[in-house]
DNA sequence: ATGACCGTCTCAGACGGA
């Protein structure tokens, strides 16, 4: 099985890169975040042609999520909206029954700046994720829950820990609020495999920021344990990043056995 | 240097992103 989970910034803008990808990388899952896309909007004419199947979660110019699979495998009992999360009309969160497995594309508000309401907004949306992911692991099977967390686990997912001091993606609470997540029963897929290794899926446009390696990794693949011990690779397609109209963000790829 | 990018909506500039 292959997932991968990319958050495009504009499914429209994005389209070529997407079909590129699809193509060269053959995902049997593909996760989408920022797909800012109107309902009716939604490309699935373009990724039938490549032989794909999308449960989308669509709310216009900002944010919305999707889940896109082979057209063999199917989406099926699609839930759009997480119980519990502050703004339901964002599309932050879409979950899919991919052949046997659940799939969940989110993507966690950014929190903007410290002691906001958007920061406060940020930790609601974790805490009610925690809660729908201890009901999905409770519920058995295998789980995925994949997407843009806006959060780096660890110093060693900044590229300088003194640069970010009192801004969010860093901060106590939102890490431990992050931990909630995995510890309602999942394992962190690229740190499964690769323990120590620096890893960034995403870079500021601005200031060359890819280009120096300034970047941070805030995409996350959260699988069952049962998957984890079954992954094969893990690796973060940093060529995205360059080309023509790149997304700045990149894709991260999960296969296993 | 109170900067530097990108996409959306709307049509020059605000807003969100992280």
């Amino acid at each position: 099985m292959r997932l991968v989970t990319w958050n495009v910034n504009s499914l429209r803008a994005r389209l070529p890169r997407v079909l590129e990808f699809l193509a060269e990388h053959e995902p049997d899952v593909l996760c989408l975040q920022e797909t800012k896309t109107d309902p009716d909007a939604f490309p699935h004419a373009e990724l039938a042609e490549a032989g794909y199947v999308a449960a989308d979660h669509s709310a216009g110019r900002w944010a919305g999520v999707a889940v896109v699979a082979r057209e063999q495998l199917g989406v099926a009992a699609v839930r759009r909206g997480l119980a519990g999360e502050p703004i339901a009309e964002e599309a932050r969160w879409v979950e899919a029954t991919v052949g046997e497995l659940r799939v969940v594309s989110v993507y966690v508000p950014n929190g903007r700046e410290l002691a906001s309401e958007w920061y406060e907004q940020k930790l609601s949306f974790f805490d009610a994720m925690a809660a729908r992911a201890g009901a999905l692991v409770a519920a058995g099977g295998e789980l995925v829950v994949a997407g843009d967390m806006n959060v780096a686990p660890a110093d060693v997912d900044v590229y300088d820990p003194a640069a970010f001091v009192q801004v969010t993606h860093t901060s106590a609470p939102e890490r431990a609020a992050l931990k909630g997540v995995v510890d309602a029963g999942l394992v962190d897929a690229y740190r499964a495999l690769h323990p120590e290794e620096v890893g960034f899926t995403w870079w500021d446009y601005r200031q060359g920021h890819f280009h120096r390696g300034l970047g941070m990794r805030i995409d996350l693949t959260l699988v069952s344990p049962s998957i984890g011990e079954r992954l094969t690779r893990v690796g973060i397609e940093r060529d995205y990043r360059k080309g023509s109209r790149p997304s700045d963000h990149v894709p991260l790829v999960a296969d296993w056995a």
